[in-house]
DNA sequence: ATGAAAGCGCTAACAG
DNA sequence: CTGTTAGCGCTTTCAT
């Protein structure tokens, strides 16, 4: 059933009821009616490929992310997707699992299939897949590797206002050694937020001890991990912040594994807010990175630059926002160690 | 960039190119090689929708939820995807947010990207979205709502083994008041999960008191609603099933809102296994759904119905077991309700 | 072993 | 306002 058929029904050619169907004013409102009313009795669902074979598009974003299993993306992706479907877009999602290769292969499924532009989520530092989507004119926008280009935009996270809210947050509960478990190495992600770290403490006056700055896997193990390196040390920090929520909720599962009061002995405090934050005990100190925003700002970025092809991308912020809840309290009193 | 101009650089007609890419065996190695040189040098992606036009089919399959922020889903997505790319096949992810007006115009999406396949684990009572993928002749396969037909499998859960299971362990620890929150009423998925759960109080040997059976919403806050109703009650169970973990958490979590202990006060099963039952506290105990195996057969129904598209649907299982956690203990003496 | 050509279904330029 | 037609890029039969 093409629109051939629909045309022959309705005795009009294929060319008008191409028209009816996108809504051109150059047909008669009856001649409109009358093949409406042979697409409802038909049930007549147009083909795409043919529409995205002429124009070379297919109304359909690429979304890549390194792992749906942390409960920030599936956040995220929800906000994309509703996104989309109102502009009329589908969403090809993807995941990497933080693997190279897997990248590559996916950036190559959406060539074939046509994306109108891909959100990369999960840049590693590798400049191979985004070469290969500029080559071949796909829009395509970043999160935080903060470099663009033609057809390149990046979307930011402003991670120092955020990290100077949670550090300024655990000094005034007298908070002077201030630990970090972080995210995978060799990943631009992972070295800026560790540098927004640095940073916000240099700037609260507190001293940076790389000693206390552990990387991780943005994954409950590696905060799992970090926290027990962190407890098995002589002088240990009082506070911690966590790349991510995931990794802060690992730390905490070993805290509490091990006897160590939270927040009494360690505090500890997350990034992005996912909804995870409010169910575990105690609920999660964090720092909130606002979904639906992010959302808006990669879309938007993406949508520019679909509508101008030739043009540089741009460079967009999202910032965070301290949310205190119950895992961070008054700094245990300077001992070496701390023991119930 | 198409075909023919690599075709033109290599020598050859468009017709060997696609036969290199291809795979067939029709061309002489040599000539092989040469085109295959040519494509790699000039970076070359065929354009699928060409492919999609001319065979009626997209390599791309559809995969409907009713709502990605429950943790089970994403772990699902997961393994649905590994299954997909390592049969080289796309995926279009959508969500319905449980709004049967979302499913239907994402149904209508798929169609038109041309889906080679649908499975749809968002089944509303709603028939008429189901009856338009069997219209175009697109193989479907459902959840749990154990009816087939001419391309239409389905995917069901063995409740009763699993529900046994959890009942049995409640027994032996000596309750014998065993509540319900349930899903949302009106899905067929819920009815199929209360009536488990009814078999299996029965055949225990206890009693089924619908006072102590209630709705919910698959999220946390129906595990909430459902706790808040519990500990209302005046004689109220000593233990809960949950039709899932989130409703289960949700009890947990106002249970101690409440200062009722769990499992001492009451002990409660979710259902699932989602990762939060290690990282909730107590951890819970829950009826595991494996999700691999979830994923398998759901693929497995698709592509057997692909490949005999006038073949009837086949009904499968996968069942549930029993992980046994720190939810559970043993119940409280009877008395009236309970008191710390 | 390779090439020529038709055709998948839709759209837009052009003609009327 | 409506119809005719070419062509998007690929595959595949049919010729050679």
């Amino acid at each position: 059933m093409d629109m051939r058929d629909i045309a022959k029904i309705a005795g009009v050619s294929s060319a008008t009821v191409s028209r009816v169907i996108n809504g051109s004013p150059l047909v008669r409102p009856e001649t409109a009616e009358r093949v409406q009313r042979v697409i409802e009795k038909t049930n007549f669902v147009p083909n795409g490929s043919a529409t995205t074979l002429k124009y070379g598009r297919s109304s359909t974003f690429g979304l890549i992310i390194p792992d749906i299993t942390n409960p920030f993306f599936p956040e995220l992706i929800r906000c994309f997707e509703a996104i989309l479907v109102s502009n009329d877009q589908d969403m090809l999602m993807a995941t990497t699992d933080f693997q190279p290769a897997k990248l590559q292969r996916t950036i190559r499924r959406m060539l074939i299939r046509k994306v109108d532009a891909v959100a990369l989520l999960a840049a590693e530092i590798e400049t191979q897949p985004i070469e290969s989507l500029m080559h071949n004119r796909v829009p395509l926008v970043t999160l935080d590797r903060r470099s663009i280009a033609r057809g390149v935009s990046d979307v930011a996270v402003e991670y120092l206002s955020g990290m100077k809210q949670a550090v300024e947050h655990l000094k005034r509960l007298g908070h002077r050694r201030i630990g970090y478990i972080g995210g995978s190495l060799g990943l631009t992600i992972s070295e800026h937020r560790v540098e927004g770290f640095r940073t916000a403490i240099e700037e609260a006056g507190l001293k940076y001890d790389p000693k206390f700055v552990l990387p991780g896997n943005y994954r409950i193990s590696g905060g799992e991990a970090g926290m027990r390196e962190i407890l098995a040390m002589k002088t240990r920090p009082t506070a911690i912040l966590a790349t991510n929520d995931l990794t802060a909720i690992g730390a905490m599962r070993v805290a509490r594994a091990q006897g160590v009061g939270i927040p009494e002995e360690i505090s500890i405090i997350g990034f992005d807010d996912i909804e995870l934050c409010e169910i575990v005990y105690p609920a999660l100190t964090t720092l909130r990175l606002p979904r639906q925003e992010l959302a808006q700002a990669l879309f938007r970025a993406l949508d520019v630059l679909a509508k101008h092809p030739h043009g540089r991308g741009h460079q967009s912020m999202v910032s965070s926002t301290l949310v205190i809840r119950d895992s961070t309290g008054p700094a245990l009193r300077d001992r070496k160690s701390a023991s119930k």
